[in-house]
DNA sequence: TTGGTTGCAAATATTTTGCAACCGG
DNA sequence: CCGGTTGCAAAATATTTGCAACCAA
């Protein structure tokens, strides 16, 4: 996965101060570890996976351990400091149906409903994406809640 | 997960035959596990994982095993005879974007480049939707081959 | 008959957890 | 000092693989 730099320096020196102020406000602590692996992700583009962040940051805290990448990234998340890309849970879903459509993905329950979309299928990517490569495939993702959950909520606690 | 069915025994009779006609072309053997792996796929929306699979199909065949169902699932998917939805590989991504954006994937490196894209924001989500659920969050996601790749296949063989 | 397929068990990969030592505030 | 945090090791979860027995064609 590209490693590339995705801003200078005193871009990421500015983040890096705000991401230790609004540790302070959250009442976390700014950890050497905490530090490193905020930074190795602002430093990559590309999205790294928990082990590609625990590489980074080793040249610096040789003895960082795996499981602390994971906690840290996982608390980063809960506290809306950094962002997961991770279609649900952890499995993979299948599907009978082998045509282009969409999916619309209930948060509680993790169900994926087929769809679709004419109006996106129109619709040309945006320029910018020539800088990036070459679309194959355009897809839209929904998510939300679905009817039966819907439903199973008013007809409990409330 | 949802497990409601999705078409009538008619058109599930149908479905089978043709998934027969097409493993018999492919020179795939149709097996009983291969059999109650598709139906099961067919009669569930949601988009089962591997584990929910195996148990729908344990009640007509009790001493299949887990191994066999990610295997055939596997097998059916590099056929195109159904479909898989993961993001990547298996890991989880971190970004430290945390504002909304869409996302370009290199199906070759698997990078996750963001971009943003206006005309996608103003676009609403189509009627059918309404049957289905409540939208909270609206994403888009291509797919192709990230400039780096492109790059690095021209300067290669060809 | 026979090569593709299955079931079992063991291995791999990813992520999580219990717990004592540690350190930031 | 003290409670949140870390590192280690082991567990939990998801998926894959080697291999001998099996069965669809």
């Amino acid at each position: 996965m590209a490693s590339v730099k995705q801003m200078n320096r005193k871009e990421i020196d500015e983040r890096v101060k705000t991401f230790t102020d609004l540790c302070r406000t959250q009442g976390l602590k700014v950890t050497h570890q905490r530090l490193e692996i905020y930074q190795a992700l602002l430093e990559t583009i590309g999205h790294p996976a928990a082990e590609d962040v625990y590489h980074l940051i080793r040249h610096k805290l040789p003895t960082v351990s795996i499981d602390t990448v994971y906690r840290t990234l996982a608390l980063f998340e809960e506290h809306g400091l950094i962002s997961r890309v991770q279609c649900l849970s952890d499995k993979g879903r299948f599907d009978s149906n082998v045509e282009p459509h969409h999916h619309f993905i209930c948060v509680e329950c993790k169900a994926i409903y087929d769809f679709y979309w004419p109006e996106f299928d129109r619709l040309l990517p945006p320029d910018s994406i020539g800088a990036l490569g070459e679309v194959r495939v355009e897809r839209a993702e929904l998510r939300g809640v679905c009817k039966h959950c819907l439903k199973a909520r008013t007809s409990s606690v409330q």
